[in-house]
DNA sequence: TTTAATATTGACAAGAATGTCAGTACAGAC
DNA sequence: GTCTGTACTGACATTCTTGTCAATATTAAA
């Protein structure tokens, strides 16, 4: 990781110094790859260290820059800080919506929710989303808007088919929503207070395990008599 | 609760200057006092602003006074905000064992899960401990991991309990651990994300109280096929 | 009233963080 | 090879924030 310029010697050595510094040849990237890097490495920041941890020394040193190309490449921090909102947003729109989608044509909810819960563990996502959320950064983003609606749309879409199949009536378009809605807080919660309620109740790795699939159940057994 | 200074006591002035700067009174507070009225402020910022809005000259600024009065009574920032998570800790465990307690011998989820949320959006006592997870402050303290263990403790008594009336097997233990783990992650999610899914899906202040009663009647309705 | 304790303050110190700028070096176009 | 655009850098400026300190004011005890 540590790929450390140090450029000082520059022209003064000429020929002179036996091996000083190379001359470390100066790396330079495409705009979009240094944005992806920059990033990528804000990104890890936030998930391991929290909020405070985002800070554009440290960044930079991650990526081994300085941190003005930084700001040239983003404006400012919050430039900085609204990239990474949106990635995330699309990153996670694009998961979940994919997971949803025709490729796991799956009617078990155990499926999805298992899918909405690494979505949002991955890469620390919930948490990038809940710290901006903390910090009321997400007024201004409709993208989360529109991402919940869909997703409700396309699961009503399901269980209207499939209720279409066994006879049965068509559910109620507000419980599809509920089920959601406490899906996405389940997993966000789960997210934040997670590990810290697994410790407290001696509960491992197995054991959070057990509990994804006790809550898909309980969501299965709902769905299955409101259908 | 407002109890603002601002006491520009003008009998200083007595006949001399032309008002210059009436030597404002200075307002002396008892330790505890000024200690409670500090957190206070400062808890009302985090839950506004988020943890960027912790500063200690705003905070001061609230309270009426200067911010070295606030390293007098707590040391540091950082003990200002361990005394914000000891505080909100023991809060919020009084209120939740509270609402368990003997008082209300409701049987009922719904009353219980009513608590919880109310206790964990009150004053933004989620966002408050939200934020401290997500900055990785938690580790030390190990309060949280009690509270968590005896309230799963105390609805497993009821409901051990409450099977024997009625003559119906014991309750599996992770049961219930499952149940208050889900309905904690839930509580926090919603703390969090809940104004924002509830703005996205277009539900109003009454239909989030739908969903906190639609919550409640599906943990009823496992919890009693379970009994 | 005098005294002791301490809550409170203004001024200052030290450091950290973002942001600016003029210049440098690399890549592709010609 | 030369030229041009721009990714990138080091040094500096600025602002903000916590923390220190000596001094002051207020309350309660003596």
């Amino acid at each position: 990781m540590s790929s450390v310029a140090k450029n000082s010697a520059a022209a003064s050595a000429a020929a002179a110094g036996p091996a000083e510094k190379p001359a470390a040849k100066r790396v330079r990237r495409t705009a979009d790859e240094a944005r992806r890097l920059i990033l990528d490495a804000a990104e890890a920041r936030l998930a391991k260290q929290g909020p405070e941890g985002l800070r554009l020394q440290d960044i930079a040193r991650d990526v081994g820059i300085s941190h003005p190309a930084i700001l040239h490449h983003f404006e400012s921090r919050e430039g900085l800080v609204r990239a990474l909102i949106a990635r995330a947003n699309t990153q996670l729109r694009d998961r979940l919506l994919g997971a949803l989608g025709s490729d796991h044509p799956s009617q078990d909810a155990a499926d999805h929710i298992g899918h909405v819960f690494e979505a949002l563990s991955d890469r620390g996502t919930a948490r990038l989303l809940s710290w901006l959320l903390l910090t009321g950064r997400a007024t201004e983003q409709s993208d989360a808007h529109n991402v919940m609606s869909e997703i409700v749309d396309v699961l009503q879409a399901r269980r209207e088919e499939y209720s279409k199949e066994k006879g049965k009536p068509a559910p109620d378009k507000e419980d599809t929503l509920f089920v959601a809605m406490l899906t996405a807080n389940a997993a966000f919660g789960e997210a934040i207070v997670g590990r810290q309620l697994a410790e407290a109740t001696g509960l491992d790795q197995d054991g959070i395990k057990r509990f994804r699939t006790w809550f898909a159940k309980l969501l299965n057994d709902h769905l299955e008599d409101k259908r």
